[in-house]
DNA sequence: GCATTGCCGGTG
DNA sequence: ACCGGCAATGCC
């Protein structure tokens, strides 16, 4: 008798064994009676053991595929990523599936239906169709097969399909052989040497496993090199899978790719319905398509031949899943593409630490474009100190002087803050008291515009308060500033100039921030002013100052990678400013104008920040040179999640691995959030092997205890953001 | 994850 | 007596 294991999209780590009646493989989904429901499962494994009671086994009410639904190099991708994410296989397996697959969708193309003629149809005499022209208009046509040139409405078919002359027949759409007309248009743009170099480089190794990683600063030709390199792929009639940020999907790009390449190409947008996701699923798998460009999850598409993975802005956080299976789309692809014995191309003008310190190991091939096309000038960058120096909002004297030269030139300004609301802190002038969120104990944010405080932690709003309720007084104050005191601020010395705010709380609505960037667009004085959304992929020509109001915060930072991505957004901003004619120039201020990094990366470059802030973390010995793991858990009440963390803690200290460093437990970022207290426990090990085992045993330790079933617990691996 | 169960307090 | 809210429990 076979036992089929099943995993199911629950978390839970176990399998669920069933009656194998009928003939399946392993990776194929199925039908199972759950509880007092049905569910859609997937088989992991086939053989004749359990561990329950061989009676008390229900069957397997349908085998929903004809074939493992995966393609090998996905499957192993999965189970080799449950056991390293520690995420239950079942969950990890269905998140990798379009929607409409999970929800037990047949795995097919969509049938089209032709209509066909009937024997009768075939026969009879077309003046019996006289009365009705149009029928025996269509009738004659399929006859003499030019239905389509005809254009005859639904009813029309209907009705001859009602007298039986013609009938429907469904139908699998041929496979589309893209490769026999395949082309490529040719270059408009010609090569420069160290271009040249790097795609040809690729191409030597285009037959196995090898890391690249591109380091191009902006404008450099990354994207040229992607396109050379993903025809030479596509010419060996084999597929490309291009990941890049959820922001950076512009219609430039797609168009881009799609005007160079004779072949088709598919995009995976969070504009897609279910259905056109799954049809890029379909195609993919049976290799009807030449490209696959997408953000995060695309990772997981099954490719029926897949030659190169590219993985755009390899640094952008946005790879990493915040929620749930918390994986590293990056990383995966790394894996996906050993797997499969394929090269993997990481493009990025700044790299994340962890590719470079690979490189530095010579796990990975350095391929650089140092030149920028065009006559593009060099940034005037400046640190302007603002020790002694009054502040409005944040703005000094030397840069509000700057910030009109360059208006009154018709150019546009860039202001970048950090912060939301208008000031970070309300207090009260005559005792001090501070408005504080209950469930954080931090700060409320003060909001002038929507009159509410708003706690940043847990994202909970609260009336303003009319009094002290300490000592009565009304002369509550605002202390320090955020991006809508910025606002304000400048609307007072600039009465007469556009000024766009855009953050959190302003792009809320949808298709504001479109709004914000074409108004932007059109040119003319203009100044902005926003957090770092602003950062990201858009293109402001006629920006020519950028600001940096507080740099401190990012070099001061409790987030030991807040450096590192201080300086990613710092070298793209001002990689940006003033292209073409226009000199650039971009001003920091800060109260520390000999901070060593900060002096490093304006004067010397990322390159240069990156390899010294490298020596900081081997010294520290924080990632990438010690692998991390973030235990987090919450409850209703406040008690359960600490006390479960700190029996984690105590279980870990048992396991005697002095070199397993742990920090907390202790209240998570978002200390309250959906009802839900929210804790957490760092754990840390130099080595990941080691980290690995520990967290294997700690799981199926965990699953046994009773307080386990008081919170919600999950692992995140290789943490950022906390 | 989710349906089921049993317990609690509030209500009429 | 009845309902709504919830924590606990098991799912093969
Ligand atoms: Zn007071
Ligand atoms: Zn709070």
């Amino acid at each position: 008798m076979l036992i089929a294991h099943v995993a199911l999209p629950v978390p839970l780590y176990q399998l669920y064994d069933y009656n194998l009646t009928k003939p399946a493989q392993i990776g194929m989904r199925v039908k199972v009676p759950f509880g007092t429901r049905n569910a859609i499962g997937i088989i992991v494994k086939i053989d004749q053991q359990t561990d329950i009671d061989v009676k008390s086994l229900k069957n397997i009410t349908t085998i929903i595929d004809s074939e493992p639904l995966f393609t090998p190099d996905i499957w192993q991708l999965l189970n080799w990523a449950a056991g390293y994410y520690h995420y239950p296989i079942g969950e990890v397996l269905f998140h990798a599936m379009p929607v409409l697959l999970r929800q037990g969708r047949e795995a097919n193309k969509a049938q089209i239906t032709h209509w066909q003629l009937t024997e009768l149809g075939e026969n009879i005499d077309l003046t019996a169709l006289s009365r009705t022209p149009k029928q025996k208009l269509l009738l004659s046509s399929f006859r003499n097969n030019t239905v389509d040139s005809i254009n005859v409405s639904a009813t029309v078919y209907n009705e001859l399909e009602k007298k039986q002359l013609i009938t429907r027949v469904n139908v699998q759409a041929d496979n589309i052989m893209w490769q026999t007309n395949f082309s490529a248009n040719p270059n408009l743009i010609k090569l420069n040497q160290e271009q040249f170099y790097a795609i040809d480089n690729v191409n030597k190794q285009i037959h196995n496993f090898a890391v690249f990683l591109l380091e191009g600063v902006t404008g450099s030709g990354k994207t040229e090199v992607y396109l050379n390199i993903i025809s030479n792929v596509l010419a060996t009639g084999k597929q490309a899978l291009v990941l890049v940020p959820e922001i950076s999907l512009t219609p430039q790009t797609i168009k881009r790719f799609k005007e160079r390449f004779n072949a088709p190409i598919d995009i995976l947008h969070s504009g897609l319905t279910n259905q056109q996701r799954l049809a890029v699923w379909l195609r993919s798998k049976n290799g009807e398509n030449a490209i696959v460009v997408g953000t995060r999850s695309s990772l997981f598409t099954p490719f029926k031949n897949l030659g190169m993975i590219i993985v755009d802005e390899e640094h952008d956080n946005s790879y990493k899943q915040q929620e749930g299976w918390r994986y590293n789309a990056r990383d995966l692809a790394i894996i996906r593409a050993k797997l499969k014995n394929i090269p993997i191309l990481l493009g990025s003008a700044t790299p994340s630490l962890e590719t470079l310190n690979n490189v530095k190991n010579h796990r990975y091939q350095l391929l650089q474009l140092t030149k920028r096309a065009g006559h593009a000038k060099p940034v005037k960058q400046s640190i302007l100190d603002i020790r002694g120096l009054t502040l409005l909002a944040g703005l000094s004297q030397p840069l509000i002087e700057q910030i009109k030269i360059h208006l009154h030139n018709n150019n546009q300004v860039m202001l970048f803050l950090n912060r939301r609301g208008y000031s970070p802190l309300l207090i009260c002038h005559d005792c001090g008291w501070i408005a504080e969120c209950p469930r954080c104990d931090r700060p409320y944010t003060f909001h002038n515009q929507s009159q509410k405080l708003s706690c940043h932690y847990c994202d909970t709003p609260r009336a303003i308060p009319k009094q002290c309720p300490k000592c009565g007084s009304t002369h509550l104050v605002p202390i320090g500033f955020g991006t809508e005191q910025l606002e304000k601020q400048l609307e007072l010395l600039f009465p007469n100039t556009k000024i766009s705010r855009i953050d959190r709380d302003t792009v809320a609505k949808k298709g504001a921030l479109d709004g914000y960037l074409q108004s932007i667009q059109q040119g003319g004085a203009h100044i902005l002013v926003g957090t770092q959304i602003l950062a990201k992929g858009h293109h402001f020509p006629d920006i020519t100052l950028v600001g940096i109001v507080d740099v401190d915060g990012a070099l001061f930072s409790s987030d030991f990678r807040a450096t590192e991505q201080f300086a990613q957004i710092y070298t793209q901003v001002s990689g940006r400013a003033g292209r073409e004619a226009k000199t650039g120039e971009v001003i920091l201020q800060t109260y520390h104008p000999e901070h060593p990094l900060l002096n490093v990366l304006l004067n010397k470059g990322y390159q240069e920040f990156a390899k010294q802030t490298l020596k900081e973390r081997q010294q520290t010995l924080l990632p990438p040179f010690s692998y991390q793991a973030l235990i987090r858990a919450a409850d209703r009440n406040n008690h359960h999640a600490q006390k479960f963390l700190q029996l984690i803690h105590d279980r870990l200290k048992e396991y005697g691995d002095s070199s397993l460093w742990q920090l907390g437990p202790m209240p998570a970022n978002q200390p309250k959030k959906a009802g839900y207290y929210r804790w957490q426990l760092l754990l840390q090990h130099t080595n990941r092997q080691l980290l690995q085992l520990i967290l294997d045993k700690l799981v199926i330790d965990i699953e046994k205890w009773n307080e386990t079933s008081k919170v919600r617990w999950s692992i995140d691996i290789d943490p950022i953001n906390n």
